[in-house]
DNA sequence: TCTGGGGTCCTAGGACCC
DNA sequence: TCTGGGGTCCTAGGACCC
């Protein structure tokens, strides 16, 4: 089995089982079919996942105040200063917790660097447990593919190879000018990666979110331009709603339009002050799709995003006389208030008054 | 019937400011 | 009738991560 529903998606994750028969992530959901028909695919849920990440990594905070999560099923910690137990059985402790009490398994890797740890905890998958004594980095790394390295996407990685670079301890011992040559500005950090010297902080607080984004891939290509500018308007205004549940507000709008062949072109605007209100953006949206598509070509994917995130939620003018306290609840309300009775029903200034 | 959705960080040029 | 140095903000694009 695997997650990826829409036939024009893609192959988010695979059991084991699938990853046998040739399923990798992140094929393409109508190849992955076509190497294995009889493929289970399940739709995914992104809420119960968000569930489960919460419970893991609050198990991880019962331990130590030093957690960083990196992304939803990933992160790192570090053990409380003056810890005497043997790190490697802590970890053993953790994994079966998890296991036992969520009933999903968790690799962990135990380094001297955040580099080396997440590297051998995903060589290790699923299940795995493992530490890399402190000396013995660059050994660990000498081997491996130089893919393994942060950093080192398709793009790079094609610069690599082409050059002749395939294992880690190839970047290692390159001479700078030789690595500068073929990646560029990124060279000095990845030939201290490669050694296996990572200076990052152990443990980083992870502000607020930067940005919110929605984007959807059509089942069919558009082509009218009146669909496309009501679907980037829904994906605003489920963006709103998200910021203002997070009784935040946005200055910065982007927009952006993929085209058949994969290209993408983004344009962006900024209001003068930051607003919490959909209607404050639609014109925006109007002006950046004219900016983004040409009319011409048909469109496989729109995509809205959100950025220059401000505390608290304000409403453009509307509710500027309002009492700071009241402006999320006002905005609440009024979201209801069009949910019930349509979008038009509820006039901004009414929904201010009332 | 090839390629999702939600993010972060970096670079670079132009406008603008003192 | 020619033009430094230091800085910020905005926009666009690229690369990467899970």
């Amino acid at each position: 089995m695997a997650v990826g529903g829409n036939r024009r998606g893609i192959i988010s994750s695979a059991s084991y089982e699938a990853r046998k028969l040739g399923i990798y992530t992140p094929m393409p959901t109508a190849s992955a079919l076509r190497l294995v028909p009889n493929l289970i695919l399940v739709r995914s849920h992104f809420d119960r996942y968000e569930w489960f990440s919460r419970r893991m990594f609050e198990f991880i905070e019962d331990l130590t105040p030093w957690v960083e999560r990196t992304s939803i099923d990933e992160g790192y910690f570090r053990l409380p200063d003056g810890n005497a137990q043997d790190p490697l059985e802590v970890a053993r402790q953790l994994q079966q917790t998890i296991e036992h009490r969520l009933r999903v398994t968790v690799s962990f890797g135990v380094a001297s660097n955040k580099l080396i740890s997440q590297i051998v905890s995903k060589l290790k998958k699923p299940r795995g447990l493992a530490i890399v004594p402190q000396g013995q980095e660059a050994d660990f790394l000498a081997p491996l593919d130089v893919k393994w390295l942060p950093g080192v996407g398709g793009r790079t990685e094609g610069s690599l190879k082409g050059a002749g670079f395939h294992r880690i301890e190839q970047v290692r011992d390159a001479s700078q000018a030789r690595l500068s040559s073929v990646i560029g500005d990124y060279a000095p950090r990845l030939q201290q990666y490669a050694a296996g010297i990572d200076e990052r902080p152990l443990v980083v607080e992870r502000g607020e979110a930067l940005s919110y984004s929605h984007q959807e891939t059509f089942n069919v290509n558009l082509t009218d331009r009146g669909a496309l500018e009501r679907t980037m308007k829904t994906l605003l205004d489920d963006l709103i709603r998200q910021v203002v549940d997070d009784d935040k507000s946005a200055r910065t709008i982007a927009v952006r339009v993929r085209l058949d062949k994969m290209q993408d072109t983004e344009r962006s605007e900024s209001l003068p002050e930051p607003s919490s209100l959909a209607e404050d953006f639609y014109p925006l949206i109007e002006r950046l799709l004219d900016r983004a598509w040409d009319g011409r070509a048909s469109v496989r994917l729109a995509a809205v995003r959100l950025s220059n995130i401000h505390e608290g939620v304000i409403a453009g003018d509307l509710f500027t006389r309002a009492e700071k306290g009241k402006r999320l609840a006002l905005q609440k309300t009024m979201h209801d208030l069009q949910r019930r009775f349509g979008e038009n029903a509820i006039k901004r200034g009414h929904a201010c008054e009332d």
